[in-house]
DNA sequence: CGTTCGGACTCAGAAAAATATTG
DNA sequence: ACAATATTTTTCTGAGTCCGAAC
């Protein structure tokens, strides 16, 4: 607020021509949200800027000199948190340092929690700041103004006898002291842009409770082993089934075990329109003959799901059955919801559930992969084959993300230094030629110290530069090969990481390169793990 | 009983920050 | 060595899953 009293002149110039409109601070800083993102995409949404528009006018009140957003000349705000970045980024490495510094001081005391007289680091111990909310995809509520999270939304769940922390606001106090130890959660507020829905402060992943329910979510999926031949064989009598619902619920089982579907829960229409497996339109699934079904839909995130893949006869015309007699923006699977099938798949085994599949896909194929693909050979083509099963798993999960920005020049660079180098490549083979006849180098070429240049010396220099150039290439060809591919999200959720553990310990590869920090701390309860252990 | 609702937790990619590489 | 740039790691918060209670 101080920071912006400050800027309060600057605004009012910046927003209109006429000097005299008043605008209270937090239409400027809601202002400023909006003036902010002058740069991005955002400003191309309609749906963005009208969201941005409502919410804003009902600040500025019906009768303001302001009618029309269009009137509003944002850039000069623009400009002004241009400005700033470039400040904030100009300063010294030391000033940024002594920030940093500072910062962590003043945080320190809100990072920890006892529990059960056990020191443990609190994850994300921040309410989200107030902003413009952002949704993914097609958001029906993108561009709504999400508002600031007090000390009179906060709920504090803590033992009974701890005492009540520190409300950081003078004056204000806590929503509620709540004394709950059937639940993990440290804080809760309700989500200002979700009104059925919560926010929570729990403990870091690296947190005993957390590792504990981590390791009894891989044990889960590796019981799916023991079962998973009979529940095959359920589904597959079930896609003949009379029964309409129970061929449904068969289908969906295999799409789940095959194909590593979500579960799909229904959403409302405050939400991006995005589906998973029981909430599949008769359109998001395209019969193509030769047994082949093309899957085409937005899931989680709208991240997009295409694939084509080859089923059994059975499910083919299940899928052709389905579809009849509907139209698009019907629901393929219309006897099933998620609570019918997890109910069905807790009758072929205790606890499970349709999330357990994509676990048990995911460890299971790394754990396959890496076995089957592991050679001899040095840390760094270990490496490599772990990648390589990471890239199969994150495949098979659809973990996509966005080409970064400077992807193809990067690309062109790399490949314009390759070109350089087989240029060099090919001039040291000439002079190589000369040397072994007793001739100068020639002078055009890129080798230093000419004078004392042997055979013996072109031909090392030779093969150094090959081995750069094979490097370089392969480096170009997996980055190509990655760009579209997020390896992170399956390390961290859906790999259990023992067989990672284990693999390194039977290949002497260091877990360092596998796990970074946090994913080691993460994974704690992992380490000890017996190096013979699979999934 | 289903069906809806909301609580609590897991999982998701983007963006920011930290770190490594390069020229 | 050192600043610019590329890469990796961490943070952030939105978006799912699944459960159980209430209607």
């Amino acid at each position: 607020m101080t920071m912006l009293s400050k800027q309060l002149p600057m605004y009012l110039r910046c927003l209109s021509r006429d000097h005299s409109i008043n605008l209270t601070h937090y239409i400027l800083q809601v202002a400023t949200w909006f003036a902010d993102m002058w740069d991005t995409e955002y400003m191309q949404n309609e749906i963005f800027k009208n969201n941005f528009w409502n919410d804003w006018q009902k600040l500025l009140g019906k009768n303001h000199v302001i009618q029309n957003v269009k009137d509003c000349d944002f850039t000069p705000i623009y400009d002004w948190c241009q400005n700033e970045k470039d400040k904030k980024k100009q300063m010294s490495s030391a000033e940024k340092k002594a920030l940093r510094e500072e910062k962590m001081k003043q945080e320190e005391k809100y990072k920890w929690a006892i529990v059960d007289g056990v020191k443990e680091k609190v994850g994300n111990f921040r309410v989200e700041p107030p902003g413009l909310f952002r949704g993914r995809g097609k958001h029906p509520k993108t561009g709504h103004v999400k508002k600031r999270i007090g000390p009179n939304d906060v709920i504090i769940n803590i033992g009974k006898d701890a005492p009540i922390p520190e409300c950081p606001i003078p004056g204000a106090s806590w929503k509620e002291i709540r004394h709950d130890n059937t639940c993990s959660w440290l804080a809760k507020w309700r989500d200002p842009t979700k009104a059925k829905s919560s926010k929570y402060v729990f403990l870091a992943a690296s947190s005993s409770w957390n590792g504990q329910s981590d390791k009894e979510k891989y044990e889960k999926a590796r019981m799916l082993k023991s079962y998973i031949g009979n529940i095959r064989a359920a589904y597959t009598k079930g896609f003949t089934s009379i029964d309409i619902t129970k061929q449904q619920i068969a289908v969906a089982t295999y799409f789940i075990d095959k194909l590593a579907l979500r579960a799909g829960n229904e959403k409302d229409d405050e939400e991006a329109d995005t589906v998973g497996c029981c909430t599949l339109k008769v359109e998001n699934v395209m019969a193509e003959g030769h047994n082949k079904l093309k899957f085409d839909f937005l899931g989680k995130d709208s991240i997009k799901y295409e694939n084509t893949v080859e089923v059994e006869l059975p499910v083919y015309n299940a899928i052709l059955k389905f579809q009849k007699d509907k139209c698009p923006g019907d629901a393929l699977f219309d006897k099933l919801d998620t609570s019918i099938l997890n109910a069905h798949l807790k009758e072929l085994m205790p606890n499970l559930t349709a999330k357990v599949f994509r676990t048990f896909n995911a460890s299971f194929t790394l754990d396959d992969k890496l076995n089957k693909e592991t050679k001899d050979g040095d840390v760094a083509e270990k490496v490599v084959v772990y990648q390589h099963a990471n890239k199969q798993v994150a495949i098979i999960c659809n973990h996509q993300r966005s080409v970064s920005k400077s992807h193809s020049s990067q690309i062109s660079k790399l490949s314009g230094k390759i070109d350089e180098l087989q240029a060099v490549l090919k001039e040291l083979k000439i002079d190589l030629d000369r040397a072994r006849k007793g001739k100068p180098p020639l002078k055009c070429s890129g080798v230093k110290n000419q004078s004392n240049l042997n055979p013996e010396a072109i031909e090392k220099k030779i093969a150094q530069t090959s081995a750069k150039i094979e490097k370089m290439q392969r480096d170009m060809h997996t980055k190509e090969d990655l760009k579209t591919v997020a390896l992170g999200t399956s390390k961290i959720n859906y790999l259990d990481p023992r067989i990672s553990v284990a693999w390194c310990k039977r290949n002497e590869v260091p877990i360092e390169k596998i796990f970074s920090k946090t994913l080691l701390e993460k994974f704690a309860w992992a380490m000890d793990v017996d190096p013979d252990f699979r999934f």
